[in-house]
Order: C-alpha cells, then structure tokens, then sequence
DNA sequence: AAAATAGTGTCTGTCAGACAGTATTCT
DNA sequence: AGAATACTGTCTGACAGACACTATTTT
C-alpha cells in the first residue's frame, strides 16, 4: 500500500453514504514480478519519510487506497497502481488474496487486496529510470530473508512468490516474462530462472508444445548458430495448465 | 453479505479516523458447503425485506460487514459469521478471493472478502432448524444455474464451487464434510458426490494410504457386514495435497 | 573443422487405473 | 449358503525423465 492519496481526491470528500459504524480502510497492492539479470525480481516503492506516515522511508509494495470514484473495481485498481509505477500496459495479473486486520496498519483497521502481476524485465529497465528514485527492481530472494517491508508487506510478498513458483511448476505462467515473439530455449531459461533449478529440454518441449498454447511465429533470424523458432501466445490474457507438474526423477 | 449490522454497533460510531475521502464498504462472505442427501450443498440466509434494504427478500450468501471492534482480523470475521449461522466452531475455512467494485451493492463502493468452507453435514441438520426460517440448505448446481442469488453472490458461489471440485481432484478436502473418525469407504463416497462421478476403490484407498494423513482408529462395530478400519484426520486444520490427480483413463 | 546452439529419438522405470480376486461379517 | 461390504493383488499401458543423437548455423 502507498498511502498516500491521490491529488484527484477532494480533501472534502465523504464517504459513498453515510455509514453509522466504522469503516476499515481499503487499499490494494500489486506483487510486480520480472526476471532481470537472471534473477527474479519484486518492484518495491519507498514510502514517504512525513512523520505522520505509517513506516516513513521502508520500502513497500506498489498499491494504495482504492479510490472510489477513479476505480470502477478491484481489477481496474490493480491496473492502475500497475500502470502508474511501470507504465505497462496489460500484463499477466491475478489475485492473490487478501489481509485484513486491525493491527496491519497503524492508523486503524485495514483490509488490502493483493495481486501479482508478471511484466517483461526488458520493458522495464527504461520505465523504471523515468520514474523515480524511490522505485527500485528487488532480488526477491533476499527480500524475503530480510523481512523489513512496510506493514505486513514481506508476508504478502512471500506469499506471492510462494504461489509463482508453485504455479510455475504446472502452468505456462513464465511466458509472460517474456517479450514476444520468443523461443521454446528463452521460454525454459525463465521456468529455470524462477524454478531455480534446470529443466530436461526435451522433456520441456514436448510438454510446451503439446499444450498447444503457442502459435509459430517464423525463424528468428539468427544471432547465434542454428536459428530458432520463436512463438507467441495464443492467448495473451490467461497461462494455461499442464496435466501435470515437473518432477525431477528423485 | 448480510448487510443488516450487528446491534452491538453504536449507531453514533465514527470511522476509526476521519478520512479525508470515501471509503469502501469492507464485507466478508462465507460459502459454506456440506453433503446432504448425496448432494453438495451450500447454506444460503434470505435477506430482509424492509424497503431500505438492497435485494430484499433474495437469498444470499450468509456474510456481512466487517465489524471494526469485534473482529480481529478477516479470518476471524469469517469465523464469527459462520459460528452465528451454524454454530460450527472450527471448521475447515480458506480464503476464496474478494470481490469489490462500485456496481455490485447499491449502497455505493463495496469490497467483499469471499471465503469458504467446508463442515459435517449430519451435525447442521440439527442447528438449521434451531436457527431460522430464513437460513436453509440448497443444492448448489440448481443454485448456480438459477443464478438469483443477492448481489454478486451467484459469480462467488460459482467460483467457490469450481474450486472447491478443483481440489478435489488433488487434495484431502472431501474428509472435512465427514464427522471423525470415518471409513475409507465414507470417504470415497464423498469424493464421489462432489466430482459427480465413481472413483476406483483400489486406486483410491492406496493413494489414501500413501499420502499418510489418516491416523487409524480402530474398526467399526458394523451396522452393516464386514467391519470397517476408521480414521481421524492427523491434521483438522489444512488439507493435504496429492502429487497427481484423480484422472480417469480416457 | 570446430564450436555452439536448436531440435529429435529412444529407452526405461514408475505408477495410476482397471479389474479380478480374497476376507469378514450378516441374515 | 449366499449376500453384502471391506480390502488386496496383479496386470498393463501411458508417459515423463534421462540422455544420446542429429541438424543448422557462426567463426
């Protein structure tokens, strides 16, 4: 959460109707994973250092107050955070979850709900030096370790990585770390990357292509040895779901 | 979401802070599921009617507004709302997901946190009737189809019940709708009502087996022929995840 | 020719599903 | 004895993982 209310907000506003009992506070968080450098890694903010901020200069997961009139629903608020930070357009976004309690956030009861969503590191690399200083690509690893993330962010954030690589395991999910088109050899790279650990190529292969979620997208044209097929997704917007997970022989 | 609030809320309370904008309304929805009669079935509570009240007289998913001071956390609101409807203390109890947009309560703004859960059959048949008229057992595919339900509560209980026979097909769910300790038998029989088709009895008590959850607990004095080994579940509180899934050969 | 990367063929162990068989109770 | 239910044994086909092989490019 960056609690930090939009400019758009009037400071006058009043709630949608008048409530007779205390509202919780909503927000929602966004969980950017990328792969860069050979690593995966999380988009982290730096909150804002005002003494009267919950976790002045911690750094935290991109998100804020849902904000009634801008955000037509929870997905739409997600996009925007998303946007806002990174400028991409439409990833790969789901949800995750939510967490909602009265001890979360120092200014009284809060619920957020969170999702993850994968953007092409590339992309990224130049978004990310427009935008500002108190933005930065996280290892997600050792951010985990540390734990030090604003309010129950490091839960979140282990949570969302937790369920990546579960998800990774039987899904087509590490495509969309990708630009397109790309190659089934770039394709295995990330499932390597996020999975931490190597892949039987042919085994991988076989797999990907008889998902048949990939349409054949022409030779690339070669900047080393034997040129590649590379391939775009059929469908941009969903990863699609293998029979079964890979299992190295034990 | 039952939106009627607990008489316990001071009419005069205030947010936990004035906020300088709108917020939300933060609700928890609960779809409980059970086996009735060899049929998945979920608890629905009818909503007032009184004029002021959104779809009155439709039914709807039991729930409510978070209550700032007596819920601790959103777990716990779950909890409360299922304790008050069916008396049940500790049931089997996940997040499902949340649903919030500006469209889907007529009030204004609202977010929901969906959760679901799963309880014994035999022990509601009982504290239905001492709970109300309004509050009854309805099996969910007729429910789902009719797609009447308050709010956006038909697109929750779908997703409730697609995930749920999700899990079914990898997961030790199903020993949650049984009253300890059960017969493998018992069991079987439950996976068989929620995916709506017979499993194989060998395959399925090895994979049981296999998966090493059960504690035995001494044979049943039959009702009924050969006496039967029971079983309590090792742990009440999480499910346990096959590695492969129930997948009939096609 | 050698190196590097892309892609294929083949073998084999595992294991889930099918189904037939055995075991223990009741009437 | 027969029926009903609980439980076990065995066979087999599918298939994923391992790994050796071929293919096409660059230097």
């Amino acid at each position: 959460m960056n609690h930090k209310q939009s400019v758009t907000t009037p400071a006058d506003a009043t709630p949608v109707v008048s409530p007779k009992f205390p509202l919780p506070y909503t927000t929602v968080d966004v969980v950017i994973f990328t792969v860069l450098k050979d690593k995966l890694q999380v988009l982290l903010v730096q909150r804002p250092s005002g003494a009267e901020e919950p976790f002045p200069g911690r750094w935290a997961l991109p998100g804020g107050f849902v904000h009634v009139e801008r955000d037509a629903d929870l997905l739409a608020c997600a996009r925007r955070k998303l946007l806002e930070k990174t400028g991409v357009v439409s990833p790969y976004l789901e949800q995750l979850g939510s967490w909602g309690s009265a001890a979360r956030d120092p200014r009284g009861w809060s619920a957020t709900h969170a999702y993850f969503a994968l953007i092409v590191g590339t992309d990224l690399a130049l978004t990310q030096g427009a935008n500002a200083a108190d933005v930065a690509w996280v290892p997600v690893d050792p951010a985990i370790a540390r734990r030090d993330l604003a309010f129950d962010h490091s839960d979140i954030l282990q949570a969302a990585a937790e369920r990546l690589r579960s998800k990774v395991e039987y899904t087509s999910l590490p495509a969309f770390l990708l630009r397109e088109p790309f190659t089934l050899p770039q394709l295995q790279h990330q499932y390597e990357v996020v999975l931490g650990r190597s892949v039987d190529k042919s085994g991988f292969r076989t797999r990907m292509l008889a998902a048949d979620f990939l349409d054949e997208a022409g030779l690339v044209e070669g900047q080393s040895n034997r040129p590649a097929m590379t391939y775009r997704l059929r469908k941009r917007d969903q990863a699609v779901v293998f029979p079964r997970t890979f299992r190295p022989r034990g």
